[in-house]
DNA sequence: GCAAATTTGTTCGTATGTATT
DNA sequence: CAATACATACGAACAAATTTG
């Protein structure tokens, strides 16, 4: 046996979905009559499915059926961006203007919370171990479709200096980084962006609707002032599936085009 | 049943990895055995391992085990770096110097090869459809595990144009920017990433001996002249596991910390 | 609104193959 | 070569989700 008879089916079945014998959005076989076409038992067949759902090739839908996974065109996001704006995503231009078709970006108020920081966390954020931050969660969408889950964390020290705003369950106008220049005086300089893909946990499978075997990009966003202090710490997560990044170095680069992804 | 046996099973394994029941490296008790202590059949332990697998926490090796899987501790690219200089590997400082640890990268010599540019190519390259490039292919370790594949294309214009050394199996002193420049008058004034994640192809899995439901990066290089014409185009693949990313946006950034990530 | 039919999801038992020690 | 451990494969039964009549 050179090859496992389910890789040979999956093979079987990859090449009739990229030849489009099998159109994306349609429907497959059930597992029952792909048993029979193949001569291999339903538990084979199913193991075949598996490969092709991890390699993002189909869907299953409980009491429905295998479907071939339709490609939505993917968001991308530019991350260089105005080194001394926001980027943080309140109330900020994250979203890229490469897409041809008018997308309608929205998002959720902010959800506020004091707690003690995450340990990798307090690693960026330059605060102690075990020190009080506060959080601002926020959940967004592009065309009701669930993009990214986004919590920033600021050291309790700015609220005691005079920026009480980031405890409120609003949009703060302008943007925070305005908002702290005025309130405290801090000027955000820049910011580094940490980019990493894992699996998702059990709250973004979840908000995102992914199989447990997908990926999504973590991107931690840390912001600095002319101390090189870090003022904030931006978490952003994004499903992979539906999410491309840029990256832009040197000045007067023609913009990117529609379809490059 | 609020949730399946196995994934029950896999939640209760994971907590026990987590807090170090069982420690990076270890062996875990055989299928049999967790069948056993689990009172569940050695198929309902499998998918309970396949799970933990896909969310990388543990490996199966035929004939010896099931393994905690070793934290490597990843390898960080800058990707904002000098607009005009090389960037794309070849002799470049491609690896940064955010490893506490010394580490010791390594390459192949260039595989030189011409071919019909893919269709993904050619909208990046600014070529037609069907356009013949130079393909210059590397493979990339660092401590001798495998890192990065990374193929540059080239337009067959610069070659006429004098550029002959694109076809030589061998590396380019001072790098292709440079060379480029000395050659055809071409001055790279910058370029622009593109990051996607998605499954390994066959060969990338064999590779970096990945799972075949492991993720790796993509990064799309386009390096652009005076012109605001593509020079190159480079595509470089990472395995998500061992594989991180830097951009800075600002100047007078605080170096990046080791354990950061 | 409900019941039946359809389809995928979970679980078990069993047998055999393949890789490693 | 034998023992051990994971990999593949089949058959069977029931559960859960969805659609259809």
């Amino acid at each position: 046996m050179a090859q496992p008879i389910y890789q040979q089916i999956a093979e079987d079945l990859r090449s009739k979905i990229e030849s489009g014998t099998y159109e994306p959005g349609t429907q497959l076989p059930t597992e029952s009559d792909l048993g029979e076409q193949y001569q291999a038992s339903r538990n084979t067949i199913r193991d075949a499915i598996k490969r092709l759902i991890s390699l993002g090739l189909i869907e299953t839908r409980p009491g429905q059926g295998t479907f071939v996974t339709l490609r939505v065109d993917p968001f991308v996001t530019v991350l260089t961006g105005d080194p001394k704006s926001d980027n943080d995503g309140e109330g900020a231009s994250y979203l890229s203007k490469v897409s041809a078709k008018q997308r309608e970006p929205s998002e959720t108020i902010p959800k506020v919370e004091v707690l003690m920081a995450p340990e990798e966390i307090t690693r960026r954020l330059g605060v102690p171990p075990g020190a009080q931050v506060v959080a601002r969660h926020q959940q967004r969408f592009i065309d009701d479709v669930p993009w990214s889950l986004q919590t920033s964390f600021y050291p309790m020290e700015l609220i005691s200096q005079g920026a009480t705003g980031l405890l409120m369950a609003q949009d703060i106008p302008g943007g925070t980084a305005t908002y702290l220049a005025e309130k405290v005086g801090l000027k955000q300089i820049g910011y580094r962006d940490w980019i990493t893909a894992r699996s998702p946990d059990n709250m973004e499978q979840q908000f995102f609707r992914l199989p447990h075997d997908a990926v999504v990009f973590a991107v931690f966003r840390t912001a600095y002032d002319q101390d090189k202090t870090p003022i904030r710490v931006t978490v952003t997560i994004f499903p992979a599936d539906r999410n491309q990044f840029i990256v832009n170095v040197g000045t007067d680069l023609p913009d990117p085009q529609y379809g490059d992804g």
